[in-house]
DNA sequence: CGGTATCCTGCAAGATACTG
DNA sequence: CAGTATCTTGCAGGATACCG
């Protein structure tokens, strides 16, 4: 039935351009940086005050990344001196509600995981 | 009213142990092994198969984690020869909801994205 | 079969300096 | 203010060989 014979598995295939996908929206900074945006607008250097961790460097490269994938808008603002404002997207409001669910069942769960990894570490203390 | 005074940002502050969590059952092949787990319990090599592009040792070390997070379990079938299976826990099981919202998210939204990629990558198309 | 043990490489990401 | 440009490094992850 598949027209590509030999297909290995269709379920892996079908997950690996939604794997990239979340690579993309769900990397190290991208959380944060959403769930800045989805309070206010923001400048630059609003959102490295809001997230001290993050290096310019990353920053700027989170943004890009998101922006390419619609989830942020980029603005620029024409004054003296010229302002730059980083908004959420609608395609980026949609994306609030699986993270959510998502952070809701790390909050729900976390206890629950501590518990297994320390049974684990206390187990395989090392070998 | 937070006790901690000059917290940074408590949204921030708050996300970080929970991104440290997705970065141990959301990471590059776990998504895979969970799907996979989800379907049947499975031998090393089962999972192997079913996901070709991984390696020995990051099946290994993906496996390792998610044993240690309490979401996978590794039972050791005393036979001759030994055989190893694991096997997705309840705690596993409730990682699937919050994954298949993810997953539908990316369904839904995967042409609007290549969309905004297509017109990002038009726009700025080298520097 | 179900892994370790090594070696190796790319690249994500930090530090730092400079710019329109 | 909002970045870009370099340089550097840690380490995730691949390749390969070996083991109980």
């Amino acid at each position: 039935m598949p027209d590509t014979p030999n297909a290995p598995y269709e379920g892996i295939v079908i997950l690996a351009p939604h794997r990239e996908l979340l690579d993309q929206v769900l990397d190290k900074w991208s959380l944060a940086v959403l769930n800045e945006l989805c309070e206010r607008p923001c400048r630059f250097n609003d959102l490295r005050r809001a997230i001290p961790a993050v290096t310019q460097k990353s920053l700027t490269a989170t943004l890009r990344r998101l922006e390419r994938n619609g989830v942020v808008e980029r603005v620029v603002v024409s004054s003296r001196p010229v302002a730059v404002e980083y908004r959420i997207t609608p395609l980026g409001k949609t994306l609030r509600h699986p993270v959510d669910v998502l952070l809701a069942w790390a909050a729900e769960h976390m206890p629950e995981i501590e518990r297994a990894r320390a049974r684990f570490d206390e187990d395989v203390p090392a070998h």
